[in-house]
DNA sequence: CATCCTGTGAAACATTTGTTGCAATACGCG
DNA sequence: CGCGTATTGCAACAAATGTTTCACAGGATG
């Protein structure tokens, strides 16, 4: 256990003074420290060989409130070792009277945690794929509606700097669809959409399929309607503690979808960049200060 | 997810014949597969946002004797994939020289700890104050042109769905700015932008506060030049071992300023969006199953 | 239209949980 | 030995858990 963990020592370190069985009680938590997380109480105790109330005259004499804050403290440990997340210490000591106040704190700390777990094997093996699948493509149609559309916009803009292959579908006046007027097999359909799904999505995503079309999705769960009709699926959480989804993780997998695909092709991947550079720079697009007002 | 998992794939093969309650159930777990060891079923329930009772059913449905036969299961899970923490820390250290292959690895490994990195008290504390100012703004007008659109978008999207009280500045033929026309000193204006800069999104920003508008921004540097004319400023990386920057921080910020938000006022949102629900809900917006074709 | 059926929410249920008060015990010290 | 203190076990407690039951709503079927 690499990590930081104060409770335990605070167990440690105090454990001279305990009594044999508050002892006892402390010495199998250290040596078990999941259990805590996983079984009730009563167990533990029993399996510690104590008696139920050890446990809790054990937390106060560790000066907490009840056993529920031990509990409380190695749950979130072993929540954070199960995410594969590096060890970040949640200190939460000075609860700010705010409420709210460690809201952002949460958040970010979850969301880092949910691009970690990304990283796993299995998820950069369907990633590849995804890159794989989408680099043959003779065009890739991007579709994403409502939450959605920020990441697919976001994929189709920096695909945009690489070439003219990418197709978003969507725009004005609901003529988004009509972009698949002309594709064949030949073609990939990125896909991204989230519970609750956008109707439109998966109509769309369906008559792609119909038109022969390869179908990369990214999507947020193994029981999606998306699965069914996919040939690449990649998922990401988008649990956030707020009342909405989020999607951070979402968008990561579509810049490291961006980023394998320019990748396979260093070469045209930097040439299509300076073309792009040199376009905006004719068109006086950017700028480094604020620019004097043009009256 | 390496190991075999029986019951897992039982949940996703038999997804299809439940009923929407316990297809809601069934995917929270599928979702968040280490908090049903961690937690109480009632508990478990309400995050999922069902009944108590229909945990017990989908146990029964997925033919376990009852509920405590799925805790056992995924308690189990969590204690082996615990347990194989270090060893899985160990390979990851190993992987690390692989070229090419490794770049989704290396990226998502980044954008986590850049996020993570954003939850350092200097930033929290700026993110905090960002939040106060646009909680009491009248109106909060969004902008984020070219590579910042997804971010903009997004969190007006989100603020849509709690009220009416931000303005999008982007449209179609270029009328993005006349959004300006009503805003005043009671507004604010939260500007995206990251380098290089957009010429308008710089204009615009200037114009904003000559109208009085207050200004947030989220940007990459300290020596933005939105740092001169913004009253809050946040600041986010946004390096990347591609060839573009990323975005993903900057989105994950702006969804932390969404959930600050709303977290102010819990009531109101709640509210809002059970209001945005009822209206999306009478349009079938949203479906979980691939529509039949309407021909 | 009546009828069945399934899915759902609410309430009641027995059980288990974490806690606490109290008596029994062990132990140190004069 | 006697006494006081600290530790322990036990039993009772309210609160929660997981389960079951029942009634109702909505859709299909005859």
């Amino acid at each position: 256990m690499l990590q930081q963990d104060a409770l335990r020592d605070r167990i440690v370190a105090r454990f001279d003074e305990m009594s044999p069985q508050l002892q006892q009680a402390a010495r199998y938590i250290l040596e078990n420290t999941q259990e805590v997380a996983l079984v009730s109480m009563r167990e533990l105790a029993r399996n510690a060989g104590v008696q139920p109330a050890t446990m809790t005259r054990l937390a106060k004499f560790l000066d907490l409130s009840g056993y529920e804050d031990i509990r409380a403290h190695f749950s979130e440990a072993l929540r954070l070792r199960a995410d594969g997340f590096a060890a970040r210490a949640r200190e939460r000591e000075g609860e700010q009277g705010q409420a709210g106040s460690g809201l952002a704190h949460d958040m970010l700390q979850s969301l880092s945690a949910q691009i970690a777990r990304l990283s796993e094997p299995e998820a950069l093996a369907r990633l590849e794929g995804a890159a794989d699948l989408l680099g043959q493509a003779r065009r890739v149609y991007v579709l994403g509606l409502r939450s959605c559309h920020s990441v697919a916009w976001h994929f189709h803009y920096v695909m945009t700097l690489l070439g003219d292959r990418t197709v978003h579908l969507d725009g004005p006046a609901g003529t988004g669809a009509d972009g698949l007027l002309w594709a064949g097999p030949e073609d990939v359909l990125l896909v991204i959409s989230i519970s609750p799904y956008a109707v439109q999505s998966l109509e769309l995503s369906a008559l792609a399929r119909e038109k022969g079309l390869s179908v990369v999705a990214i999507t947020d769960s193994e029981v999606s309607p998306l699965i069914a009709i996919s040939d690449q699926v990649i998922l990401c959480s988008t649990e956030s503690r707020t009342f909405f989804h989020t999607l951070t993780p979402a968008l990561a997998v579509s810049e490291v979808l961006c980023g394998l695909m320019a990748a396979r092709d260093r070469e045209g991947s930097l040439k299509a960049l300076q073309a792009a550079d040199q376009h905006l720079a004719t068109l006086d697009i950017y700028a480094n200060t604020i620019p004097r007002r043009r009256i």
